[in-house]
Parts: C-alpha cells; sequence; structure tokens
DNA sequence: AAGTTCAAGTCAACCGGTTTCCTCAGACGG
DNA sequence: CCGTCTGAGGAAACCGGTTGACTTGAACTT
C-alpha cells in the first residue's frame, strides 16, 4: 500500500524528506559539487524510495539536462546479427543508466524519420548507428546536428568514432580452418560493396588466400540474405567440370542468411553439404546449430561490440573525445558439420 | 541554407509568422475549437516548414499533452514473428503521427524496468503488450497505474482489450491440409501451456482433429525454440514400430524454430521429411522458403495484427473504449515441400 | 446609438524538473 | 567583539510547449 495511484513528483519527495526542491535534485543527481550532511541525503534517498519516485524524462530534458536515453539504428531487424549487437547495447545501457531504444532503419529509407522523431523531438541523447553506409542521408543530418553518436559495426572512413570487430581476423580464422582440412580452392561470398566490414572481410580474405597460396580464391557479392548467398554461390560453383565438381570445393559467407541460400544452391546443382562443398559461416547464432546440416561458423563478438558502443556513447555524451574502438575479443572457430575435408581429386563420381 | 543549426522551438515560428506562440501551437496541433483565418494559417505552416520546426517531445509531454509515442514489448526479438508484428506497428504508428519504441521483455524479467522507463518516466502514452503470460509482473503494474493498454497475439483473458489473430482456423487450415494428403495419424507441437495463442491453437487442434475423424492426434508441449520443437517431436515420434514407423505421419508446429527442431529430430531418427512425416508450420516467414527443405507453412497475419493492435490503441488513448479484436485476414496455406503424402502402410521398408 | 455577438487571436499560468545565485547560522581568526 | 568564511540548503528563473480565459475590433441587432 505503499504504491501511490499517481506519479509522485519531486516536490513530493522534497515534502516527505523536508527539504526543498533543488536539493533534492542535486542529491539524486549525484553531483558533488554540493554539501550536505549525509543525513540528509539519506532522508532524501529515503524519502524517493518509499515513493516510487521516477523522474519525468521530458521534464528533465526540458530543463536541459540528460534524457538518459540513446537510440540504436539497425538496418534489419529480422538480421538476428543486429538482434545480438541490440541486446548488448540495452544491457550496458541500463547499467550505465541509460534507456536504449531499438529502431529500424531499412537501408536509410527512414533514416530522416526516425532521426527527427528522436534526436530533433529531444527524445535521446545520442545515436548508435548500425546502418551505416557511404551516401546515407543521415550522414548528412549528423552533420548538420552535430548530436553525440558512434557508427557500429559498419565504420565510416574517417569518423573517428567507429566501433567494430576485428572481420580481417574473421576471414584467416575462417580460411585457416578451410585449408588445414585440405581444401585449395575457396570461394568466398561477401556482402554488398562499400560496406565497410563486408569489404575488409574480402580484402582480408584475399590477402591471407594469397599467403596460404591457394589455387583458387574467387569472390562474388550478394546481399546478405538468403537470395543474395543464393546467386553469390552459383556464380562461385559455376561450372562444373565434367566429373561434377565445381571450381571451388569450400564457401565462406559473410551472413548466416547467406550460408543458408548457398546450401540450397548447392543442392539445386545436385551436390552435398559437406561432402562435395564445404561451408562456413559468419557470426554463431543459434540458429547455426539447427540448419541441415549444422553449420560451421566463426564466432563474432557481437553483445561484446553493443556493450563497447554503448561505452563510447555514453563517454561521448560525457564529454569525452571520441576515437575507434575495436572490441579486443577475436573470432572463434564453432566447428560442426558443414565443413569437412574435400573429395580427393578424380574421386567419387 | 533554410537549415538552421539549432532546434527552432515554437516562438521561433511564432516570431517568423507575426503571431503568438498560443496560435502556433493550436494551428500545427490541428484544433477546431479554434478560429484562424485560413491566410493566418497558411502562413503558420510555411514558417513551421521554412525553420524545420519540431515540437520538442518533452515539453509538449510536460505541458500535458501526448507525447505521441508507443511503446511495443515482445519476447523475444530473435523470433522473427514478432519483429514481423512490430513492422506492421510501426509503420501504422507513423501513420497516425505516433513513434513507436520497441522493447524485449525477456518474458516478464524486465518488464518492471521498461515499465518504469517507459511509462513512469513519461516517455509514452501507451503500451502494445505481446509479452502477456498470466503471473506476468506487467499485469500488476498496470492494475496500479492505469496507461492505455492493449494485448497484442497473447491476450489476457477478460481484459477487453485483446487484439489476435484467428489462431484456432489455422489450426483447421494446416489439418485439413494434411488430411486431404492422406495423413491420418498427426502429432501437434504446441507452445508453452498457459500461453494463450497456444492453448487456442491446440484446443482447435484436437476439436478438429476429432471433426476430420484421425485415428490419432497427439499433442506436446515445448518452447517456442529449436529445443523446444526437438524435445517435443520426439516425444510424438516415439516408439517407432518394427518397420521403423513412427506413431504420427506429420507434424504441425507452432512456430518456424520448432519446426526446424521437429525437422532435426526426424532426421536423428533416421526417417526423412517429407516421405516418412510431414512437417508444416505456424507464420509464413522468409526463412521458411530457404529451409531444407522448404517448409510448408500456414501465413498468419503478423503484419496486419501489429497493425491492428496501434489502430486499437491509439483509439483508446484518445478516449474511446476498449474491446476485444480479431483481425479478419484468415490464415493462408503455403505449399512448400515439407509436406507430402503419407508412406504407404507397410511400403517402403 | 448602444448593446450584443462573433471571429480571430493573445495572455499568462502551468507542467516537473535543473541550475544559478542567495541566504543564513555558526565557527573561526584577530 | 566584530568581520569573514564556510557548510548547508533554499528561492526563483528557466527550459518549450499547451490551454483556458480574456481582449479587441467589426458586424449585426434593436
Amino acid at each position: 500500500m505503499s504504491e501511490q495511484p499517481v506519479r509522485a513528483r519531486l516536490v513530493d519527495v522534497a515534502e516527505r524528506a523536508g527539504v526543498s526542491k533543488a536539493t533534492v535534485s542535486k542529491v539524486l543527481n549525484g553531483r558533488q559539487d554540493l554539501n550536505v550532511r549525509p543525513e540528509t541525503r539519506r532522508r532524501v534517498h529515503e524519502a524517493a524510495e518509499a515513493l516510487g519516485y521516477r523522474p519525468h524524462s521530458g521534464a528533465r530534458a526540458l530543463a536541459g539536462a540528460s534524457t538518459h536515453a540513446l537510440a540504436l539504428l539497425v538496418p534489419a531487424l529480422d538480421n538476428p546479427t543486429y538482434v545480438t549487437i541490440a541486446r548488448g547495447a540495452y544491457q550496458r545501457s541500463r547499467e550505465l543508466g541509460y534507456l536504449s531504444l531499438l529502431a529500424e532503419d531499412f537501408d536509410g529509407q527512414e533514416a530522416d524519420e526516425s532521426f527527427n522523431d528522436l534526436v530533433q523531438e529531444g527524445r535521446v541523447d545520442g545515436l548508435l548507428i548500425a546502418s551505416a553506409r557511404p551516401g546515407h542521408p543521415l550522414l548528412k543530418a549528423l552533420r548538420a546536428s552535430p548530436v553525440p553518436h558512434v557508427f557500429v559495426n559498419r565504420s565510416v572512413e574517417g569518423s573517428e568514432r567507429n566501433v567494430t570487430m576485428d572481420v580481417a581476423r574473421s576471414s584467416v580464422t575462417a580460411l585457416d580452418h578451410l585449408h588445414s582440412l585440405g581444401h585449395r580452392a575457396v570461394g568466398h561470398i561477401a556482402g554488398p560493396p562499400g560496406i565497410t566490414p563486408s569489404d575488409t572481410r574480402k580484402e582480408a580474405f584475399l590477402r591471407h588466400a594469397g599467403e596460404l597460396g591457394l589455387s583458387a580464391a574467387p569472390v562474388a557479392s550478394g546481399d546478405f540474405t538468403e537470395d543474395g548467398g543464393g546467386s553469390a554461390a552459383l556464380e562461385l560453383l559455376r561450372p562444373v567440370d565434367a566429373d561434377g565438381h565445381p571450381p571451388v570445393t569450400a564457401l565462406y559467407t559473410s551472413s548466416l542468411a547467406q550460408a543458408m541460400g548457398a546450401m540450397a544452391a548447392i543442392r539445386s546443382l545436385g551436390l552435398r553439404v559437406p561432402e562435395d562443398v564445404s561451408v562456413i559461416g559468419n557470426d554463431d547464432l543459434p540458429v547455426a546449430a539447427h540448419l541441415h546440416p549444422p553449420l560451421t561458423t566463426v564466432a563474432m563478438p557481437l553483445y561484446e561490440l553493443g556493450t563497447a558502443a554503448v561505452d563510447a556513447l555514453v563517454a561521448a555524451i560525457e564529454g569525452a573525445p571520441l576515437r575507434d574502438v575495436v572490441v579486443p575479443t577475436e573470432p572463434r572457430l564453432v566447428l560442426r558439420s558443414s565443413t569437412a575435408g574435400p573429395a580427393e581429386p578424380g574421386g567419387t563420381p
């Protein structure tokens, strides 16, 4: 029954604690430029607690203080990669006393709207942007109205506010695995060109393929979707030779959806996974274990990417200078059944 | 260059249009209790446009008006079902001049926090709740502080504010399909007990199985996940008889993830989909087409569920009385390759 | 001609916080 | 004994909107 039917306000807390609004505000915001007796401090906290006081975010924002809210813009919510990042961001936000709002930014379609709704209307203090790409409308808006913001996963060249993972390393990990199984002709299904993690992964793939001395390392681009992966896979697997062997014996894809599309494409050519073609995908999401066959992946620190991005953004909001950050956790190989040694040359008909 | 570096405020618009703040506010909010000359009205709109004016949501909320924001609470964002609902909600919100915020409510874990952050701190005008279940902490909080809210998909008995789909019909559609293929023993993988769409689907399944005179219609429950579907499938498929035939020749699952788990379980018993066991899943999400084999589904109007929920909630916020709503679009069978006629009795070894 | 009505806006209080500048009492130094 | 300093907290302005009461000039009645 200590529950009030109506919201408790700052004055209510002040009255109950026997002090003024000003004092309550200062105490609850933990300002150290202030002298209050421990006893008073205690009374204030007690009153706030008892009344279940929650500051009105609008009033706070109006008074020139922080809204204690961030927004995360992701390009596609049906891509579990972003959901994982979002979870990390949400959790870390909480820990830092911020609320993180999630918005889908269909590759720029909604960017301006979201920007207006969230930033211009003063709902958030900063932006986590996972949907950046060259020419994105948001980039212009951000220059006009310089809200604190960081770029997550997809970086923006020269912005000095990118929070990313070691994606180059993921290509190396994937290739090393396939190489150690005996594969010498490996194809890579990249994401759309121009998107940084995609480009970086591709360059690292080509470089390391050279270092390993692979006999073939073709690359095809496609959307991060099943269809994108499917058509890219067909590009890489054709033409099959007289014995029915495709030009590569393994595929390394940029997303899980692409891996699914690639596996379907492989089957459509009458080939099997992994007997004829091995497949390894990026990002170890729960579904990977439930595909047929279960997919070998390179696990990326997505959750951690989310937390790191929030750390950087909150620091920026609180006045620290921004700089590029790469989360330290290394990509990790998760072995399942979609990769195996290649059929011996001239082997099974 | 019409871009101002600083936010335009109401006074700025008023000044530019040569009227008072009050007039601008009334004009922009389209209040009809007001007399303004069309000419004045035009000038106001023009000025607002030119300055790129956006009302500060906090100021607005503080002044006792609406924040023009809603929140959607979903139990799991990695379930694309909810993402689809969220998209419908988001889109419809926009059309109605609201912003819809998405929050993950891990089956009640985060409910109180979210409630505090969003409702108590005055960030939103209403709640769309897709994560309801009996005993959910939110239900108590909602009674204490009666914010406008509706329950989406998962209904709350007697609340008179449920927005749902015709899930009973989806069971009928699925069963009719399997029956027409010749299946007479069909198992159903239900969701966790106590969650309404799950219970309703199950009851409809049993009723219609009776109407069709099926020889067997066992039900097993499991989480909406792959693992949940997998273990439920094993329950239903065991024991296999001397010929290796399981007790049912088809499975109808409550979620796509369950269907994936079920297909893996079927294979683990050395059986094939659809030759030995057919599988049909609920909700036609894009991935369904890319599974192996492509999954036959019952398409539910998820997007529309999202839009209908927003319609109901906004109506409630604007003062209309609430009532239960069922979206009119009927479940639709989407035929793919995971369903086929059962093997003839005593057929393939 | 004076009173009434109405259209077209304006005034100013208010929402719930934050922050700057003050006050006030007691301690302390000279 | 008086001036000053300092610790502890208060008064009030302000943020940017909304809203109901109020003003004003013109037209319309009687």
